[in-house]
Parts: C-alpha cells; structure tokens; sequence
DNA sequence: TACATTAATAACCCATTAGTCATTAATTTC
DNA sequence: GAAATTAATGACTAATGGGTTATTAATGTA
C-alpha cells in the first residue's frame, strides 16, 4: 500500500490516475453530499444526486459508504475539523481587551463558518439532532463543548481582568452564541426566500448584536457611556456599519 | 348548515355524536399532526402515524387533508393561532417601564409559545422553510413580521421615553428575538439528548439573557450601575433566579 | 322496514428510492 | 499480451409510504 502523501519514496511509482481518483473520490463525494444536506435536509437528499453532483454512479456512492446515515456522519466529522486548537492558541496569545477578543471571536467564526457551507452544519444538526441521536452527542461532544470551552475563557478573561460584569458563564456562553447560531440558522432557512426587505444583511446583523451584548456586558466602569462601541468598530465589514447603525432606521 | 356554536336554535337538532366527531376530528388531525412533526420532522413523519396518533385511518386523514402538505399548513395555521392581537393591546395598555415591559412579553412567549409544543413549529419552520417556499412566505407573513412589529414597538417605546439608547429597530428585534427563537429551537434539537450537565434551564437562560439585553439596551442615565436587574427580578420564575445568577459558577 | 346519505375504513396502487450485484473496463503483473 | 485485480457501473430488487377507492356501517328519513 503506497503512502498517499505527496512525496513518494525512490521504490514506489506515483499512484495512477485512477488511484488518485479513488483516493479523491472520499472527498468529492463528501463535499457534494454537504452542498445537498444544507441545501434540502438530510431527508429530502437523494443518493443518486449525491452521486452525480459527485461525479460517480450511485453504487459507488455505497461503495464509500455503507448507507446514507454514514455519509451524513462522514459529512459532519469531516466538515467540523480542528479549527478549535488554532482558535485556542490564538485565543491564549491575545493582546488586547476582551471587548475586541469577543469581537475578534465572533469575527472569526463569521469568516471560517458562518459566511461558509460550514454553517450549514449547525443548521443540519439542529434540525436533524432528533433524529440521530448518537451523531447529535458526538456533535455535542466534538463540537459544542470545545466551543463553549473557548467562548468561557473569552468571558472569564474578561470578569478577571474587571472589563466584564461578573456572569454565569455556563448561560453567558449563549449570550455570545445563540445570536451567532440563530444567524446560521437564518441564513439557511429564511435567507433564501420571501421579500427583500424582511432580508438581513449578516454584517449588520451581526454588528448590531455584538454592540449590545459588549454594552451588556462591559462594567460600568470601563469606558461606559452611551453606545459605547459605535466608533470603535473593530469587527466585520467596519466601514459599512457606522452609516447603518447611527441612521436609526424609523426612529422619529 | 346548522351552526357548530354551544347553542341551538330551536328549529335544530343538537348534533348527533357522529357529527360532532366529525367537527372534532380537524382539531384531533391536527393535534397529533403537530406532536408528530416536532418530533420527528417533516419528511420522517409518516401520514398513517398520524392517523393512528389521530386514532382514525390512514383514509380518514385525507378525507379532511388532501395531502401532507396541506397538513402541514393546517398545522401551522392553527397552532400560531390570533394572539398578537392580544398581545397588540396588552402593549398599548402597559403602564411599567419599557425593561419591564421586555421581560413581559419574553415571559408571556415562555408561557404560551416556548413552554409549549408551539415552540416546536418555530423550529419546524426553520428546519423546512428552504424545502416549503410558499408555505415559509406565509409564515413569514403571518407570524414573523408581525411578531418583528410588536417587538419593534417596544423598542421604539424605551427609545421614546429615554430609557433605551438609539438602536436600529431592524435589527434590534433580533436582540430580543434571537436568543428566544435560539431557545425554542435548543430545546427541539439538544433539549432532549445528551448529559444532563450540558442541557440548559429555560428559566435560567432566559433570565441571563434578558439581563444582558435589557443592560446593553439601557442608557446610562437610566437607573444604571453595576447587574442592575440582579435584584429586580420581575421576570421567569423570579424566586429561582437570583440563586443561579448571583453564584456565578465557576468564577474564581 | 326500506331507502338515502355519508363518515370511515382498509385493501390496493404506484411512484420513489435506498441499497445490491452481476458485469464492464481500466490497470497492473508476469 | 494474457491473466489477475479492482474501480466503477447501472440495471435490478425490495420496501416504503403517499394517496385512492370500492366497500362497510352508522345515522337519518319516511
């Protein structure tokens, strides 16, 4: 069995077309089956689409995986990585304040996940959680905890070095996440139909939710004051949101 | 077509228990519809569960749905049901400041939609709404916007009176509003899998949320300081909060 | 009691689709 | 270049499940 790196030995050939291709085919067919399962739920996804969009014949979809319920989990390993031990050692090696590490938090996974076929994981496993119980606790476990992890030494930082109230961090791990989840969420559901003005922009949505919740959770101390984030914006698309957010949309 | 009312006119006959089944038998329909398809979905529920569920035949079900998805829409119709205009005057009426009027209506959603199988149909939406074009314009129409609206009203009443800062109302909705649709779909999904050390307390979550909200939208002058609503527990299950809350897990 | 009406059934039909397997064709080995 | 190996196929099977309809039985009417 030749190593499938890229630097072979002096005593085994350059794999052949065609063992290349099976070696591809694992990847292929899992980034057609995430583009589906985001797309139209697990349910709704046809095998032979999968196949196709892949390139293959069905059968050979089953010859990579055993049934469908093994492709969906391939995907969702797969598709998680391990972005976490970067983020933790970037995490470690912040220099700023915790304000802008929690921008910088939210920034990062609007970059690596949200604004990526990535978010559609998080979409796809809240919908089908349910229904797989055993991939919904290994997503718990590889997914969830190790992000929660990382979001509570953000806010720990941040109650320790007295620019953050003292919170409940098991509950204030939400208070970042389930607006940054929801907009997942949204996007995928939502963000593909109905009216133009019921759209949102994920920038300012997410520019808007970071202001409030830093201005929740700051002291009163540090630097308060109204708005206290309008000028300073660090975050997403910095240029863009100023205009939007001192407009007031509709505010007499 | 004798009315279904309480009372009879004298020149009818009070229906017979067939007849009234038959009135009964939408509301049976849709019951066990609703129970099903926040259990499972909507791809994975069968029609002849439902029926059973419904404790009539699989024909039966279609005589009053012509199909599934018809169903589905009946369900969602029914299940949303009139109450924004409740909730419509309720505001208008509301004498207490804008925070408390926030946590009221956050409560109010707990108790009629979160706490109840309603809240699976938010998480129903989500997870169908890109498969279901015309059904989630109809939800966005029928519930979601006006939703946005009472919630915009609220916001635009802080603003008014001062005791909120300026905030994009757009977008300000979804301050509220993402945490607690975040919740609805947490509980359909991990609410029911998993180590109990990573489930989350409704009650619990929603009072750390609405903290951080109502903090980060409160203007300085206004009655600020240091957790300002930790004593003033006005909301959810008010007496079990300050416990949690204060105890400030695992903050050295 | 005979007849009409209609709520309800359950056997049936058929389109869809997950998964299989005998066969084909590319590639390697000798 | 013949034999052996194996990646890939696509026609096939089996089962599922949405939706139909001929039939039954309950109720109403005369």
């Amino acid at each position: 069995m030749p190593s499938s790196a890229l630097n072979f030995p002096a005593d085994t050939l350059a794999p052949s077309r065609r063992e290349r291709r099976k070696e591809a085919r694992p990847r292929e067919l899992l980034d057609a089956a995430l583009e589906l399962f985001v797309e139209k739920g697990f349910a709704a996804t046809r095998a032979e689409e999968v196949a196709k969009l892949a390139g293959v014949s069905k059968g050979t979809l089953f010859l990579y995986y055993s049934n469908k319920e093994a492709l969906f989990k391939a995907v969702v390993r797969e598709t998680i990585s391990g972005r976490f031990a970067e983020w933790s050692t970037e995490l470690t090696q912040f220099q700023g304040s915790s304000s802008d590490l929690l921008r910088y938090c939210v920034h990062s996974w609007w970059t690596h996940i949200g604004n990526t076929r990535a978010a559609g994981i998080s979409k796809l496993m809240m919908s089908e959680a349910r229904n797989f119980p055993e991939l919904a606790a290994f997503y718990q476990r590889e997914v969830i905890q190790p992000g929660n992890a990382l979001i509570e030494r953000v806010l720990q930082r941040g109650v320790d070095r007295g620019e953050f109230r003292p919170i409940d961090l098991r509950y204030g791990v939400y208070v970042v996440m389930a607006p940054v989840l929801f907009l997942a969420m949204w996007k995928h559901s939502w963000g593909h139909c109905c009216e133009a003005r019921t759209q949102l922009v994920p920038e300012d949505y997410l520019a808007v939710q970071l202001d409030n919740i830093l201005n929740g959770l700051r002291t009163a101390t540090a630097e308060s004051g109204l708005q206290p984030s309008l000028g300073a914006a660090q975050g997403l698309e910095a240029p863009a949101l100023p205009r939007k957010i001192s407009g007031i949309a509709s505010v007499g």
